[in-house]
DNA sequence: CTTAGAGTTGAATATATGTTCATATGTTCA
DNA sequence: TGAACATATGAACATATATTCAACTCTAAG
């Protein structure tokens, strides 16, 4: 007789590893939050934002020049980089400059980056 | 008359910096790499792997145990982190352990567990 | 107060992506 | 060789997502 789970009855190989591991795993919540986190960074168009934004701040015009695509475009994806407190913004008579909002951006580029050009 | 691009004529309100920032930028194909990087961070179900195989080696039906799916949408995401070089794998008998195949993995999540925690 | 420019927003469309289901490999053991 | 098990794969479906288009807000200037 094999016992179940409250979900499901999928067996089990190695049962010691799969309850410690159980138990070492971080909350849903933190890692659908880590996720969603990643899931931003994870468009060209937003990690060219980023990657422009590292050098300077930039109006959504000239963003939108830099990348030859449109306003609109750009803005949607800049609402979502906010969304994410990985971007801030300030305004400037009609012009609205946004800058990075995180010091943690720098640091995930560079493991990205040190991931992608090794292999 | 305003001056044009090569690919469209959207205007530039600060020429200076975008052209600063543009010669700034890195290769096209390595920001699309470094997109395509984190797009297999972007998913819970991966997440929850790698996060797993940080613990230990795992085979494929205890993951879908540990996660409660089956073994089919496991061996899946199993196929896209592996061809992404974050995981490998060895065979015994009938049975293929994974474990994590990159020094940056940690270093990735720490940096996104900085951010999603810190607000 | 009207106009023009900079940016935002919402709906629509096209594409990408994750899971499921059924089937196929590949390995062990009788 | 054949049965049983662990895993992989392909097609199909459902959902998510990026861009476009049009309309809208907001600000500065005439």
């Amino acid at each position: 007789m094999k016992s179940k789970d409250a979900t499901c009855d999928l067996h089990i190989i190695h049962r010691e590893v799969v309850e410690r591991v159980s138990e070492a795993m971080p909350p849903e919540e933190m890692l659908y939050d880590l996720a969603e986190l990643f899931k931003v960074f994870g468009d060209s168009t937003r990690i060219k934002i980023l990657c422009a934004l590292q050098e300077e701040e930039m109006c959504v015009c000239d963003i939108a020049a830099l990348l030859g695509m449109t306003q609109s475009a750009i803005s949607h994806q800049l609402r979502i980089l906010k969304q994410a407190s990985l971007v801030k913004y300030r305004r400037d008579g009609k012009v609205v400059y946004y800058s990075l909002d995180d010091e943690h951006v720098s640091n995930i580029f560079a493991q990205g980056f040190a991931h992608v050009s090794h292999r």
